[in-house]
DNA sequence: CTCGTAAATGACGATATCGTCAGCACTGGC
DNA sequence: GCCAGTGCTGACGATATCGTCATTTACGAG
């Protein structure tokens, strides 16, 4: 979402309106627990029931149902932007940046598990989606290739080739509880910046440098 | 004339067994053009439809719709699998044999759109499946690595980055009809064969070979 | 405290979907 | 031509799911 500081649309949140956002915000949780199981054709008074909301609330915020799952695939699609940007400190090395976004979103396939699923499920999507990594990599990707220190022609074919990595490395992941993501990671993330023109010596840099940690993320709310 | 009826595992298909496989057949043909559509909770009754058979036949062939739909997608992986394997020429080189898997399978997202659909929404499962691009992937590239032709450490990484890659490929095209298939897909593959540790120039030569046409697939039957 | 409003609730009738079953149609053997 | 077998068929009762709505509850204002 663009911030817009001034015209603040909050005019002080009643209690009401509070109150409202949770009842919404518990339905949106219960769609991506069923999901991230697979479950795309639970009964609304399942989902209501695991949102621990009245059946009839549904139709107070929802249409059908197929609206609830997109805003759920949708919030984790922004909970996936909020922690690229709350994590990410501002860099102006756009090539620091996307190996940055790079790596946390690998290890948040297991830091935040049924979050990773529900964007597997979501699955090619959010790869061409205008939420969550994608845009941020296309912009990351068109500064350093602008900037020269990606020699790349097609930023929109880096940017599949990237998604399409962190997807199978998410799949990957689920299959293989054992393995050490944080190693997958960073090993995918170098060569990927050796396959987008990154010398071998800076690859290896970059993609080993400290990170910021994912242990600070509010996954549960009121 | 030495013919031994017992041992044979084809006990010469009856018209009656081909009638029943012809059935079985147009359910999962109906089923993969709802998956397609992404129509997953299409009634059964609608499925039958379109498949031009009585309600009822469904149950002597499926349990449930899950059943139906997991077999349209084992269907579709299997029909990809046909694909490279009939236009696979055989190779003893492993790299040749790699180059060549993947440039198909870019192809078919524009010559056999149904089935490219199936496999994005099959989505990143098809990644570790057991049949389809996965296994034939990871065979060559042991291979290819065991040869000394790919420097890389980890085949299943490399393999996740190589199916990865052709989920997003798939995913691109769909969203920009106009892209040409062909130059995307050779592109992708030239900068994978980099990334694994092929020469610029090798890869170059290799991802812009001359490959045998997809146009004499059999995509229709009775 | 009282009132008006907005949201939450779950029971209920309407509808959609399921899965079975008894009869039909085609097949192969005699 | 007749019979036994196997799969096909669609109508039907059983069940599951939906979406509404009258009522209740929580809130904020005056």
């Amino acid at each position: 979402m663009a911030a817009d500081p001034e015209s603040e649309p909050k005019p002080e949140p009643n209690r009401l309106v509070r109150r409202k956002m949770r009842t919404r915000a518990a339905l949106v949780r219960a769609a991506q627990t069923f999901i991230a199981e697979g479950n795309l054709n639970a009964p609304i008074l399942e989902i209501t029931k695991a949102a621990d909301v009245g059946m009839g609330s549904f139709y107070n915020h929802f249409q059908t149902k197929d609206e609830l799952f997109q805003a759920a695939v949708d919030d984790a699609l922004e909970a996936h932007g909020a922690v690229l940007d709350t994590l990410g400190e501002p860099s102006d090395d756009p090539v620091e940046t996307f190996t940055r976004s790079f790596r946390l979103t690998g290890r948040l396939h297991r830091k935040a598990p049924q979050l990773s699923r529900v964007l597997l499920r979501s699955g090619t999507e959010l790869i061409t989606s205008d939420r969550g990594l994608a845009p941020r990599a296309i912009r990351d990707l068109r500064a350093a290739i602008d900037s020269g220190r990606f020699k790349v022609e097609d930023p929109e074919l880096a940017m599949v080739v990237a998604a399409g990595a962190l997807l199978g490395l998410g799949q990957l992941l689920l299959d293989r509880p054992d393995r050490d993501d944080a190693a997958a990671t960073d090993q995918i993330a170098e060569d990927l910046l050796r396959m987008f023109g990154v010398s071998a010596a800076k690859a290896n840099k970059l993609a080993h440098t400290p990170l910021p940690s994912l242990d600070d993320l509010p996954p549960p709310a009121p």
